[in-house]
DNA sequence: ACCTACCTGTTT
DNA sequence: AAACAGGTAGGT
């Protein structure tokens, strides 16, 4: 579920409410959800802050609510994981696995719940060591798309040594870039008009541009819109996003295209579902034989490559 | 660089 | 009954 844009919804939708607040009664319902964790050694920790390094969640955690931060408190939620606030007079929701009651002088505890239909998602509690940043765990992760610094030049390099790689995987791979996940790289290779089966060892650097722009520019649109709830997503506040009514290409194949009414094309590439616009995002190796000219009836279908020997109609 | 596993729910 | 779903870790 959850890719940049929804985790730092999230992010800003719990930040007013949580910060200062003192955690009280842990409690972990589910073995393994939150990691190697006693969950009474959170009791008693104040949240001063929550950061967001690509799909994860770091919670600040000292003694009080402007001391030193002592311990991170870092999620992942996978596909299915949420966030949300909850009174405590409520019921218990669905497949809720860990449960922080957040304390406050003055307002009324609220439960800080995780809930997670698929059990993906993980909770940690890391030590922080003095003046460590970001937990350890995170040094892998490539650079933030949203951070001034990132540009096409950014982009190349990262991608260097991954020449074989198509640009799709590229983009899914955290390492080198993160927060990106199966929706917005889809969106993002549409708005730069690149095929996502092109190899990186081929892409040109007019071509790195418009992917770090259409990258920049896909992510702040969907936080605007609070991203995209297809089924699960919600923000803190368990309201769902919105920008899955503007998705260009991510579960649209068959349906024209936005843009040039053609039909959007459907596939498999990095062991996921791929949306393109065959038009749009040109396929500058395909065995074409003719001129470039408008698809009217044409071959390009809404079908995987790997099943054109199928041959239906 | 690819597969499979991890889970449950929904769709075909 | 089988395929599929926003993600990643781990094995080959």
């Amino acid at each position: 579920m959850p890719e940049l844009p929804e985790v730092e919804s999230i992010r800003l939708s719990l930040l007013p409410r949580v910060t200062g607040r003192t955690i009280g009664t842990v409690l972990a319902d589910t073995p393994g959800v939150l990691v190697d964790t006693d969950s009474s050694s959170l009791s008693g920790l104040t949240i001063s802050g929550i950061r967001r390094r690509g799909k994860y969640l770091v919670f600040d955690l000292g003694q009080s609510g402007d001391g030193p931060v002592t311990a991170f408190l870092m999620v992942h939620l996978r596909m299915t994981g949420r966030l949300t606030l909850q009174p405590q007079s409520q019921p218990v929701r669905p497949h809720t696995h860990v449960r922080l009651e957040l304390l406050s002088g003055c307002l009324e505890p609220v439960w800080l719940i995780f809930q997670d239909t698929r059990r993906f998602g993980r909770i940690w509690l890391i030590p922080a060591p003095d003046g460590a940043q970001w937990p350890g765990h995170l040094a892998r992760l490539g650079p933030e798309p949203l951070d001034p610094a990132f540009n096409a030049q950014v982009l190349k390099q990262q991608m260097a040594r991954h020449a074989r790689l198509s640009v799709k995987a590229a983009l899914l791979d955290q390492t080198i870039i993160a927060g990106l996940g199966n929706i917005y790289a889809d969106e993002s290779l549409f708005r730069a008009g690149l095929y996502p089966a092109r190899k990186v060892a081929g892409l040109q650097i007019n071509e790195y541009t418009r992917l770090a722009h259409a990258i920049t520019q896909v992510l702040a649109e969907a936080i605007a819109c609070c991203g995209t709830t297809l089924r699960d997503y919600v923000d803190g506040w368990s309201r769902e996003g919105q920008f899955q009514n503007f998705l260009n290409v991510y579960g649209q194949a068959g349906k024209p295209c936005r843009r040039c009414t053609s039909l959007i094309s459907k596939g498999k590439l990095a062991g996921r579902t791929t949306s393109w616009c065959p038009v749009c995002q040109p396929d500058p190796d395909a065995y074409d034989g003719t001129v470039q000219e408008q698809p009217s009836s044409v071959s390009v279908q809404a079908q995987s490559p790997a099943n054109s020997h199928q041959g239906r109609g």
